[in-house]
DNA sequence: CGGGACGATGCAAGCGCTTAGATTTTATTG
DNA sequence: CAATAAAATCTAAGCGCTTGCATCGTCCCG
């Protein structure tokens, strides 16, 4: 028994929160003449307390300032009410804008989504972001593991292995993983249908027929999924071909590098290229720019995910829209869920993504549509049953 | 004593993480017929242990997955290892992109600073926002104080008052904050220096004489500080003058509102709108854009943080950086060494600003400067003196 | 007026880990 | 080889809170 409940009223100097001296349970319950369960109880509201001996006891806590401590009441209660969220943080070589643009748009929208969760159900949120280049240190997955009662892991961040050891441990939930992951819950958006969505309008709205495909790093399986989309739909199509394709980083930088590279060669331009992600078509359209490349007309150019200056750029990005907020909001839904009920079996859930027109793609320029998709059924589906019906209703307003 | 330290060997059902039950140390322990004590010195590395017995310990905590409770460390060692970021979700009408627009960028780069000097020594980061529409509650700051070490607090998002209640409970530090802050530590950019640099290059290089100020919300001690300082080098100037203000949101919804209000008047325009953050600077051309007013020949635009979409709208802007994401570190440092010597007296911290020039000043196109301003020193000091030495150096490349 | 029944409160055993201080081993040395 | 120093390990008391169970009044009813 904790010394300072002995004594009479006053263990510890308690006589007003001493400066430094954290007040206790124990300084309340002496000061207001009742024992440590009685506080706790009035405390936690729920449990029959006299009114009288609440409003002693809730004069007292004021009056002390006195605020439970965390970890005590954790390690007591045996849950901790905290979730972790791993995020990425690309960092490489420093060019100007570089680090901010990389993941700076993705991971914010998501974590909003999963704080408002969070918040709203009085647990808490620790954020930790992995270095892309620094190798998977699974010792320091593990640690966190300990502080928290499960974990959102962003997409390619944690490889496929470590995963599965995290996951024995606790529940674990992929944002925006593929829907291939087996040892976790899976939520996404649905890369297929947005991709031959994408596709489809380029093809059979704009007559293009000839693609370039400027993809993302080799850990982002998410790029690796818009790709056979992307593939996919246009060798369904009779006069339509992939001309090429080149790696990016998904930055801005790495966007740019791709154009120079493909005006250097000296080659015609394909009628279109398209990006795994947004920030690689904005560093395209930079050296297109440059170069006096003129985008519809000469080349269209169409990105992923739908980020905020994709509206800004010149021409307008067309792109496809990631839910990114509810992303979070729902991986966060299905980790508490999973740490209430860690017997379910891991899902996938699929959220729809939408065909966001605007005039880089050969859209009249002022516009902007927003046409959702209607979200595939099953894992099996063709994508391009669904995506043809999506699209014929695409239109420009 | 915990029971399970008792028994020969096993107190509880320890032979292999059973699912569902957490290994503890008391496991670790008897499988490998040591003391508690000598496992958490063997997880701790630095103390005496024999070598044969290190490695009989480890290898247990390898076949058992043994991972410390944070909850119980954190309550024997007295100490958490955790901090709070409290940052503002602005909320409000939403506004097609609005949500993602207002307050994306600025916290996100900061969390990224703060996140990058807590993971380095190997502490926790909660993270929580607040809504800025909803009402304060300290009891939930309160109970958030309970969790951590000390507290990183976004300028203007908790009032003045709650602010000394929080700082007399742990340490505060207030990022962005106005330097008049009494309770708590404060880290700032330095607003005055900047807009007094931005004023002199808009009427020394450009000529501009007749200005207009879109100021942010009520409750923005930061706005204030540029509105202020902007203020004072306009009038310090004879010939100049500010024709006009108004209150936007910080939002590029408001800021484009405010661009339709400005041309509804049919009052002849300004030589220039100076905005007290990007985003509206980024609605302002958007409106001037509908209006076919052209910037910068018709009316100069400029706006301040330099936030990433600035520098892809047309025309790019010219603004004032805010080193965001240092501000996130030092921050963060300052708040750990207070966490580590509660003595200190509260200290300001002012970073120093960038005039980053791009053309909606009037600046050539297709270039950008960016100028490192002179921080000033002390808080008294006349801010025209040292910014108008700062600008003669400021000069398109 | 005794015996429940029940509401209000107290008791005390943990939760899993750290760490002084005690104790046991293992060198080291004269 | 005994005595002593140094190294390795153990013992057990907390850390601040929760909560099952015990206790103690009160009030009601037969």
């Amino acid at each position: 028994m904790p010394l300072n409940t002995s004594g009479a009223g006053e263990g510890r100097p308690a006589g007003g929160a001493s400066a430094g001296n954290v007040v206790t349970l124990y300084d309340v319950a002496s000061l207001a003449g009742v024992s440590t369960a009685t506080v706790s109880r009035v405390v936690h509201g729920l449990d029959r307390v006299k009114d009288s001996t609440r409003a002693r006891v809730l004069e007292v806590i004021e009056q002390l300032g006195y605020v439970p401590d965390s970890a005590a009441q954790s390690l007591s209660r045996r849950r901790k009410d905290v979730i972790g969220l791993v995020c990425i943080e690309r960092t490489g070589p420093k060019e100007q804008y570089d680090i901010e643009t990389m993941s700076l748009l993705f991971y914010d929208e998501v974590l909003r989504g999963v704080e408002a969760q969070i918040r709203h159900r009085n647990w808490s949120l620790l954020i930790t972001y992995l270095e892309d280049h620094a190798p998977r240190d699974l010792s320091r997955l593990l640690a966190l593991s300990g502080k928290v009662e499960g974990l959102l892991i962003g997409e390619g961040i944690v490889p496929s292995q470590m995963l599965a050891r995290l996951a024995e441990r606790l529940p674990v939930v992929v944002i925006s993983g593929s829907p291939r992951e087996r040892a976790a819950d899976v939520v996404t958006a649905d890369n297929r249908s947005g991709a031959a969505a994408l596709a489809s309008h380029l093809i059979s709205e704009h007559g293009l027929r000839r693609f370039y495909y400027l993809d993302g790093p080799e850990n982002a399986p998410d790029a690796a999924e818009r790709r056979r989309a992307f593939n996919q739909a246009v060798r369904s199509h009779p006069d339509c071909q992939l001309v090429g394709s080149c790696q990016g980083q998904f930055s801005v930088a790495s966007g740019d590098a791709a154009g120079q590279h493909l005006l250097a060669t000296g080659d015609p331009l394909p009628d279109a290229v398209v990006c795994a992600n947004d920030q690689m078509a904005i560093g395209l359209l930079k050296a297109f720019a440059r170069a006096d490349v003129r985008v519809p007309d000469q080349v269209a150019v169409v990105g992923f995910d739908d980020i905020f200056p994709g509206s800004l750029c010149d021409p307008p990005l067309t792109t496809i829209h990631q839910p990114m907020r509810l992303l979070g909001e729902r991986a966060c839904t299905r980790l508490l869920d999973r740490i209430a009920r860690p017997d379910l079996r891991p899902k996938v859930e699929l959220l729809s993504t939408d065909l966001v027109l605007r005039s880089s793609c050969g859209c009249p320029p002022g516009t902007m549509t927003r046409q959702p998709l209607q979200r595939q059924r099953g894992r099996r589906t063709t994508p391009v049953t669904l995506t043809m019906h999506a699209l014929t209703a695409a239109r420009i307003s």
